[in-house]
DNA sequence: TTTCTTGCAAACGTTTTGCAAGGTA
DNA sequence: TACCTTGCAAAACGTTTGCAAGAAA
């Protein structure tokens, strides 16, 4: 596992590279977003749950990851600097959440925030409904 | 009030309309969306939390409102068949909810749906960052 | 060594559940 | 009347805080 990137970005803001910072990072990568409970239960064991908050916390904060909403709840996943920026559609039948480019609905955005005068720091896109395979079983039993 | 759009999704589903379910649907008409606990509060002496709660979620069984993701918190509102379909520029700033509308988005999501074979049922976008006067504020200081 | 971090215990706020009393059709 | 809903109390979660012991620079 590399953690040069997560280190630089800790030490440049004078956090250390510590244990816990690298296991809850490394339960990040290659991942989908996992909901809170499922990191803690991931690493429990090894780091105590009041860390995992914390790191997430500050993890965030250093925009190392970013929490995504998924119905009302939130998951983690690695933020656009670690990973690639991306949007999600969630299975509400499986559960799944896909990930997907958008290049036009990056456009409409920004459009948007030009059309408001508003500074965009970020965004999140919620889409919710079947995936294709749910939607076929759908039509079967109906 | 005009509560007989919201007796008639109640008792084609068979529930009634009660006071509490009035007040809690009062509470919303003609208000952005606000958090559960400002729900409650304004509420409070004349509705239970707990049958907040549970009108909260029976409503959005029912379509009658949404929650919407703000941060990593939730807020509520009317859903688009009882107000109308919309999206929302949160200012992180002074923590204004702008509400707008982007059709230029929803065609960009429905095709979005159209190129993965997924059947979408609904969406949220959340857009943050700071709102015009805040922006100058910004400038101003720094 | 000095400072930053962790784990534990326990507090806190939010949401859910069980049950008897009250309201609705 | 018969069933649905409510309010209360209390449990169950998810998240945060205080503090002493342990790890990083």
């Amino acid at each position: 596992m590399d953690y040069s990137r997560l280190a630089k970005v800790l030490s440049s803001n004078g956090f250390s590279l510590t244990q816990a910072r690298k296991r809850v990072f490394g339960a990040l990568v290659d991942q989908e977003g996992i909901s809170m409970n499922e990191l803690i239960c991931e690493l429990s064991g090894t780091v105590d749950r009041v860390s995992v908050y914390r790191n997430v916390t500050l993890f965030e904060k250093l925009g190392i990851l970013q929490r995504i909403s998924n119905g009302f709840k939130y998951k983690v996943e690695l933020s656009d600097s670690f990973s690639s920026h991306h949007h999600h559609l969630s299975c509400s039948q499986c559960g799944q959440i896909i990930n997907i480019k958008a290049d036009q609905l990056e456009g409409a955005i920004k459009q948007l925030g030009k059309d408001h005068g508003f500074v965009i720091s970020g965004h999140q896109v919620e889409i919710h409904g079947s995936c294709a395979q749910c939607a076929l079983k759908g039509k079967e039993v109906g």
